[in-house]
DNA sequence: ATGGACACCTCTTACGCGCA
DNA sequence: TGCGCGTAAGAGGTGTCCAT
């Protein structure tokens, strides 16, 4: 999908290192929203706040891991209720993914990292993994050095990869690994769902692009992408919407029917049930989160 | 701009069936 | 056995109006 949201492009240093290791407390002029081509394994150690990855925004607490996929874009902004600093609240491992792709070729036993991997594309949140155990496994990856650092690395990798609950998080690239017959028509639709998301789409018009009646549409939807349709459109219009109000003055009102949306209430009541908070003061959150950005690359700009 | 109430309508889902 | 269809009931989404 096309996303109008400016992303500054983190640019990481080649390395004899196969991993990069971070840690940093709050507030950090390296908390921005900000991509690279690393996947990045985040752990939140301390305090709460709002997640963002891709057009998804959640709440984070102690404890939260997530997954992102090579250029999602990404940050976790603290509560200004936390208005103290912390001093550690993020452990940070970033790899290349061509890396554990030329390994799994070269093990086939690691094969099971592959539809992890994939899904990371959209990130991923780990719902209710042990944190202890994945700080541990980060601690001695971070603390040893050579191959040392390897092992616990593939380990936390691989224990990731059997927890049961990842929660897909952003709209982008949900339907990339879809192959079938059946699968493939329900791509086409999904892409025509992504490409005009502004005009009216209804499960009938769905159902005809695929060349089945209704019922058999919403099943197959459900079953290759894990949405229901009127779900699905709903997300990527607020995903959408996000974009326009992170990026343009438009009034709400405006950007409610240029999503697609045929009245504002219902746009309100959608933004609110999937972000958490109404649109304008989405727009206040996140401009003060470009501000921050800003901020951050003026200290750097400067040093 | 936002959110509540309400009526209406669309969509989802379960079930049974036929077809390949 | 797997896939798709038709039907019907219930769930949930949508549009409108109005108050704040």
């Amino acid at each position: 999908m096309t996303n109008n949201i400016p992303v500054e492009l983190e640019v990481l240093a080649p390395r004899s290192e196969s991993l990069r290791f971070l840690k940093h407390g709050w507030p950090d002029p390296l908390c921005r929203w900000h991509s690279h081509k690393e996947c990045e394994i985040h752990l939140l150690v301390a305090s709460h706040g709002k997640a963002f990855v891709g057009d998804y925004i959640g709440d984070f607490g102690p404890g939260s891991l997530f997954l992102t996929g090579p250029h999602l874009p990404h940050n976790w902004i603290t509560d200004d209720a936390y208005s103290d600093p912390v001093g550690l609240r993020d452990m940070v491992i970033q790899f290349d993914q061509d890396r554990l792709l030329t390994l799994m070729q070269a093990f086939p036993e690691f094969n099971s990292l592959m539809a992890m991997l994939e899904q990371a594309q959209s990130g991923i949140e780990f719902v209710g993994i042990d944190p202890e155990h994945v700080q541990a496994l980060i601690e001695a990856s971070f603390d040893a050095s050579g191959t040392a650092q390897v092992m616990p690395f593939l380990e936390l990798l691989l224990h990731m990869s059997r927890h049961a609950e990842k929660r897909s998080l952003s709209v982008q690239k949900l339907y990339h690994n879809e192959r079938s017959a059946k699968q493939l028509r329900i791509t086409e639709v999904v892409d025509h769902v992504v490409k005009n998301y502004a005009e009216d789409m209804s499960v009938q018009m769905a159902a005809d692009m695929a060349g089945m009646s209704p019922a058999t549409f919403s099943r197959s939807f459900q079953t290759v992408t894990g949405n229901r349709f009127v779900e699905f459109v709903n997300r990527v219009r607020i995903g959408q919407a996000c974009g326009m109000l992170y990026a343009t003055d438009d009034q709400v009102t405006t950007i409610c029917f240029q999503v697609g949306f045929q009245n504002l209430a219902n746009f309100n009541r959608h933004f609110l049930a999937k972000k958490g908070m109404t649109p304008s003061a989405y727009r206040e959150t996140a401009r003060r989160e470009l501000t921050r950005a800003d901020l951050a690359m003026a200290v750097e700009t400067a040093q």
